[in-house]
This record gives structure tokens, C-alpha cells and sequence, in this order.
DNA sequence: AAGTGGTCTAGACCACCGA
DNA sequence: CGGTGGTCTAGACCACTTC
């Protein structure tokens, strides 16, 4: 289970250990509610030591793979595993699952930002902003309407990009990494055109999200207000208190 | 900032000065933006070690709080710091914001589980589970229809206390702990009573969640199906990259 | 009593950044 | 170059559980 650890590759060594035991407990190898090993045995067995074991089996219980308790020892969750939310982009996530992303850009125009963008985005109002509308597609069918504010020194993003690459994509390559996101999840009725781009009656139900993202310098990047097809589209998270 | 810390409490000391250090960033006596401390220079101060030190920044690292950068230090994320979600109940978040939770009980029947429900219980089909059906008010508006399943061993839940009080608070008080919760969001249209019972017209839209709960030892404790009147509950994450 | 995880220490070396 | 965070070590003591 253990073979191959690569102990000079650039990879830490707790991330190589949590990967193995990731696999081994999503292939069941670790059946659901079996108990592994303790982490001083662990420990021993692949000559690390103990709080470098601790950071691997503590990342899998902050993931929702597993349970401890003093005294006992540590277990698999029973119940299917589910695979907690990442920080990804829709754009990113239909292409992994072989969805075919496509885009329209309906709108794309530097403004100045009314007051609520400008709060959300901790700059003065009437700052330059760019406004973006896409609608998102899976396979030719419309999944989501995204509407996206960025500030004034990110606007340089083109109406060419943007119909062929997702956003946090061409914020990467920029080198803008997208590290934290404050969101928002609602329910409401889809209100101007939004039914008739995602194919739907009017006001029919949507799932409504707002999303302001930071970069690793903690500066705002992005807000972003999308509603999403209520049957093509759906959120999971994993809560695991500490 | 780090006045009265007690050395000698239960309390761990990474988590009282991850707490002092957020109670400085939320009052900001630590501006958004700003750069706390290094963590050598911390550890000096109050006598800790530096991983002790680590950890209460990493926490705060986790909850969004705060973003890390080798070579630079750490700075506090700009823009209005919102309360990361937490593993909490409906009925003690109601009554922590004062809003005088109270509850319908519509249904309370012990019942053999129907496919799906087994399913995600880990239950055989057809074993006996506690079945209830609920309304959520809050001020003496309607917020939620919560429709919960749970094995049969934890049936004895009696119709009284599921009136007076939340769900997990119960089962706190029978020794069972919420540890783990996998969920689904969702949005779509009221369907059967939910409108009426939520005061909503017909086919109005709410936002669906179904969880699935474990307790400390893995086990699963809970499936529950939701729904929630759009303009009384939204639902907010905070997502960090790691 | 023995074994588990929870906390904490006092170092070490490294990669990265800015001056 | 010095300072920062990122990783890792080899111990220690404790609380809790099971036997």
C-alpha cells in the first residue's frame, strides 16, 4: 500500500502518504468502518515520524474519510464516500467530466461599478470594472448564466478568450491563483431573460449563487452572481466538525 | 492581545490564540489587508513553540481568515470577513441569532426503510427507521419543511421533544455527536404541501438540501431531505485552497 | 497496564522573497 | 543576505479506552 514513496521528489511526504490511503480506502481496500493502522505503527513501519503521519491520516479526517478518537483508534466512514468540494471552476469541472464546455458571451464592457459591485469588491464606487455575461453550456445544453465583475486592472481579459477558456483558467495563466471563496447559495425564480437562455418556463426555479474569490495575496479578484439550471446543476459539500 | 492566556486549562493553547488572533481581525484591530506577526516572532512572545504557534494560524488559514505567502508572511484577507459555515443545526443557529425558533411536528411514524432511504442509512431495506416530518418557524414565520430518517435504534426520540427542541440538540443529549455531514444542494419547485406550508404560491421555488450525517464513530446517524423558503434561508461556504 | 490519539517542545533544513 | 513560511524529526506528557 505503501510502495513507491518518493522520499526526495519535491512532493511532501504526508501528501504521498494521504494519497495511498485515500486510494486504499476509496478502492476498499480500508473497508468502510475498518479501523487503519495507528499512526505510531504507521510511523515506524515506513520510517517517518509521528506528527508526519498525523499531517496525512488529519488531512483524510478534514476531507470526511475518517473518524478518530482517543483511545480507540482510527476508522473509514461508513457510507459511501463522497468526494468533498474543491475549489474548481464550473468551466474546469464539465471539461474533467467530458462535458464539452461551451460559451456565450453575451456581454463584456468596461463600466464604472454601482455601489453594491464596488462594496463587494472593496473598491471606491464608479472604479472601473469589467462586466462580463456568459452562458455555459454541457453538451449543447445551457447549464448556467454567469455574470462576473472584476477590477479595473484585471480587465484586460477579451471577448476571445473568454468565449474559449473559462475564467479562473485565464486568471491562472495570468497568474492570478484563485485561493478563497466567500459564496453565497439561494433559491429564486429566474427573472428577466434568464429562462429563456437556460430553456426554461418562466420563472421556473434556479439555484443562484454569489461569489467574491481572493488570490493568495488576500486582494478581492472577483465577484460573480450565476444562476444555474436546477436539474442540470447541483452543490455538494462535506462539513466535518473539528 | 494575547492578555490572560491559560496556561494550565483544558483549553489548548493553539486555540486560544487562534482565537484572540480572530477576535483581532474581526474587530479590526488587525486591518484587512494587514500582516500579523511572524510566527517565530509570536512564538517568542508568548513563550509557545512555533508549531504551536503554526497551527492556530493554519486553523485560521483554513476558516479563510488569513492567506500565507513563503518569504513574505501572513496577511489578513481583505474585504468584509464573513463567519464560515459550520456543522451547526437549523434550530441552534434560529436561536443564536434570537429569532425564537419553534416547530410543527406533521408526521412521526416508525416505518420499514423504503429503498433509497436504506440506502443511505447503510441499512438493509425494509429495516425499521423513525420517520418525521417537520415544519421550522422562526419569529413565527415558516423557513423549512425538514423531513429526517433515522435507524431504528435511534428511534425513541419522543414526539414532545422533537417539539421542543432541534434534532441534534436530542441526539447531543442521548450522547450521539454530529461529526460528519455530506450534503446536496439543491434548487427546484414546491411540490405537495410545501408551498402551502411555507406560505409560498404554488410551484414557487425553494432551495433543496439533502445530508447525510455521521456521528464520531462513522456510524450514519441521519438522512435528512430539506427544503427552505427562498427569501428566509440562504447558505453561505467559505472554500480555501490548500 | 497497555495502547490509542491530543498536545507540546526544541530543534533542523529547505524554498522562496525582498532588499 | 536575512527573514519568511513549509517540511520534518525525536522525543515528552497527557487523557481516554479497553483489557
Amino acid at each position: 500500500m505503501f510502495a513507491d514513496l518518493d522520499r526526495t521528489g519535491p512532493l511532501p511526504m504526508y501528501s504521498q502518504v494521504a494519497e495511498r490511503l485515500e486510494e486504499a480506502i476509496r478502492t476498499g481496500v480500508i473497508p468502510a468502518g475498518g479501523r487503519i493502522e495507528s499512526e505510531i505503527a504507521i510511523a515506524e513501519r515506513l520510517r517517518l515520524s509521528r506528527p508526519t503521519i498525523r499531517r496525512a491520516i488529519q488531512d483524510l479526517v478534514d476531507k470526511g474519510l475518517l473518524v478518530r478518537r482517543r483511545g480507540i483508534g482510527t476508522q473509514v466512514v461508513s457510507g459511501r464516500v463522497t468526494r468533498a468540494v474543491e475549489l474548481t471552476s464550473l468551466f474546469d469541472d464539465l471539461d474533467a467530466a467530458g462535458a464539452r464546455p461551451r460559451t456565450d458571451l453575451l456581454l463584456h464592457e468596461a463600466i464604472q461599478a454601482a455601489d453594491d459591485v464596488a462594496h463587494e469588491l472593496g473598491l471606491q464606487a464608479g472604479a472601473p470594472v469589467l462586466h462580463v455575461r456568459r452562458v455555459r453550456y454541457a453538451d449543447g445544453a445551457p447549464v448556467a448564466v454567469l455574470e462576473n465583475w472584476l477590477p479595473g486592472d484585471l480587465a484586460d481579459l477579451t471577448e476571445e478568450a473568454l468565449r474559449e477558456r473559462g475564467l479562473y483558467q485565464l486568471l491562472r495563466a495570468r497568474g492570478v491563483g484563485i485561493r478563497i471563496a466567500h459564496q453565497t447559495i439561494a433559491a429564486r425564480g429566474c427573472a428577466g431573460d434568464e429562462a429563456d437562455l437556460l430553456g426554461l418556463p418562466a420563472r421556473a426555479p434556479v439555484l443562484s449563487v454569489e461569489r467574491v474569490t481572493h488570490d493568495h495575496t488576500g486582494r478581492t479578484i472577483e465577484l460573480g452572481r450565476h444562476c444555474y439550471h436546477p436539474d442540470r446543476y447541483r452543490f455538494s459539500t462535506t462539513l466535518v466538525a473539528r
